[in-house]
DNA sequence: TTTGACATCGAACATTTGTTCGTGTACAAT
DNA sequence: ATTGTACACGAACAAATGTTCGATGTCAAA
C-alpha cells in the first residue's frame, strides 16, 4: 500500500516512539529488526529506509552505524513528547531536561484570530503580537516534523461558503503564515475582483492561475494572471469537533 | 601480572565508569572490545571474564547477552558515586514534572484501528486488548468534560467515498463507541442490505431511519424500518492534516 | 500508455560483536 | 618443587546486526 504517506508518516512517528520507549525501558537502543518487529514491517533494508528519512530530519542520529547505536535527537523527542508513566529516575543524563523540557511542549497553544467567512478578507492581525482571546490546543504530532509554532494561526469557519473546500460550518482551520505556496498546496486565496476568500489548492499554471477544490467531483477554476489574487496562508490542518444536529 | 587482585579490582571499577561514561555520551553502551581498549586489554575473553564478575556482583546486567546491551545496575552506578550535579538535576526534573504530568493529561492517544472503508465494515476489534499499530494524539480540550478517553477510537478514512459527509480521503475519523445516538448525532453506520459504511447524520423517525449528509447541499436518505442498520459508533471529531496535492 | 519517483519486500551479503577454547603465567599452599 | 587456582592472552568460531541489491507495485506526471 505504497504512497500512502499518511500511513509512512505515522510509521515514522511510531518507530521514535518505540526508540524512546525502548530505550527507556531496556538502556539500551532497538535493531532495526526489532523496529521492524514493532511496526510490522519484516524487512530490514524498508526499516533502513525508513531510518534513513528520519536521519535525513535530524530526527535521529546513528553516526556510529554500529550496532544498536540509534539515538533519538531534541527534535524526534519534541515529535513525539515524553512518556512519563516509565520511570524517569534510572535516567539522569543531561539530555533529560530537553526531554522533559520539550514535553511540555507537546501540545500547542495556536491563537485563534477569528471566523473567516468567503465574503470578507482573513481576519489577520498586522501586529503580530496581538493577543488573541482564544486558542485552541493542538497535538504537536499533528503537524509536520519542521513545522514551528510561531508561524500557526487558526480560525473558525462561519457558514457553508468553503464546502467546495470539504470544510463545514463550525470546522477550526490551521494556518501556516506565508505568502507564497507551492503548487498543489491548500492555500486561503483573496481574490481582489470578487472581493472573497476562499481556501483551494493552488497551482501556477503558466498563463493563469488554477484553484482546484478540495472535492473532487468539483471543477477546478481558472483565473488570469492579471486578476489580484493573493494568498492569505497554507492550510496546514482542520479540526472538526462533530456537533448533533445540523 | 596476575594475583595482583587490587589492579583488577581498579580494573573493575574502571569498567563501570567507562560503562556510565560511555552511556552518557552516546547513548548507548560500548562493546566489550572497546571497554577492552579503554582498560588496556585486547583479550575479548578477557573482558567477559570482568564482566562475569561484575555481573556476579550484580553491579551490572547483561541478562539479554545481545550486542552492546550493558546495562549498569544502581549498586554499580552507587560504586562509583553520583556526581553532585545529578542531585540537581533530578531536582530540577521534580519541579517539571507537574507541568508534564498535565500536559500528558490534555494529551490523549487515541487508537488507530486502521481503514475506514464504504465496502467494508468497521474494522472494530473485538478483543478490547488488542494492540493497534498506531495512535493518534489529539488534545483533550477538543472533547467535552464527560469524554473518556477509552471508550475513543479513530479510524483512517480511504478514498473519497465520504464525501457526502464532508470527509476527505485521508481524513482521521474519530469515534466513540456506542451502539446507539440522539437523534442528530452523526454516525458510523452499517446498512446490512447495500453492505455499507456510511458515516450520517442518524434520526430515528417514526417509520424510517433518516440519515442525512453533512453537506447540507445533498438529500437525506430514507430507510424504512425493516431494513437492518447498525450503529458502530458515534463521530466525536474528524482530524485532517492537509497534504500538499490532490 | 509509458515513464519515473517512491514505497515495499526479502534474500544474500558484509560487518560487528559476543563466546569458546587452548594455552600461558604467577603465586600461595601444599 | 609441585600443584591448583586465579588471572591473562589471542585466535577461532558463532551469533547478531547492519547493508546492499534486484524485483515488484503504485501513483502521478508526461
Amino acid at each position: 500500500m505504497p504512497r500512502t504517506s499518511n500511513a509512512m508518516d505515522r510509521r515514522l512517528k511510531k518507530i521514535i516512539q518505540f526508540l524512546i520507549e525502548y530505550q527507556e525501558k531496556n538502556g539500551y537502543p532497538p535493531t532495526i529488526r526489532e523496529i521492524g518487529r514493532e511496526i510490522n514491517v519484516n524487512s530490514t533494508s524498508q526499516v533502513t529506509y525508513y531510518l534513513n528519512k528520519l536521519e535525513e530530519d535530524s530526527l535521529i542520529d546513528r553516526s556510529g552505524h554500529l550496532s544498536r547505536s540509534i539515538r533519538v535527537n531534541p527534535a524526534g523527542y519534541e515529535l513525539i513528547g515524553f512518556n512519563p508513566d516509565e520511570d524517569i529516575v534510572v535516567e539522569k543524563h543531561e539530555n533529560l531536561l530537553d526531554r522533559v523540557a520539550s514535553a511540555v511542549e507537546n501540545l500547542w497553544k495556536i491563537p485563534v484570530y477569528g471566523v473567516i467567512v468567503a465574503s470578507e478578507p482573513l481576519p489577520m492581525p498586522d501586529d503580530p503580537t496581538f493577543a488573541p482571546d482564544t486558542t485552541i490546543d493542538v497535538a504537536r504530532s499533528l503537524f509536520g516534523i519542521n513545522e514551528k509554532p510561531g508561524n500557526l494561526f487558526a480560525l473558525e469557519v462561519s457558514g457553508d461558503s468553503m464546502i467546495d473546500a470539504m470544510i463545514n460550518d463550525g470546522d477550526t482551520v490551521i494556518f501556516k503564515r506565508q505568502e507564497t505556496v507551492n503548487n498543489g498546496e491548500m492555500a486561503a486565496i483573496w481574490i481582489d475582483d470578487d472581493n472573497t476568500t476562499t481556501l483551494k489548492y493552488f497551482y501556477r499554471e503558466d498563463d493563469y492561475y488554477r484553484l482546484k477544490p478540495a472535492n473532487p467531483t468539483m471543477q477546478d477554476i481558472i483565473i488570469p494572471k492579471r486578476k489580484n489574487v493573493r494568498i492569505m496562508g497554507k492550510v496546514v490542518a482542520v479540526v472538526r469537533q462533530v456537533q448533533s444536529a445540523a
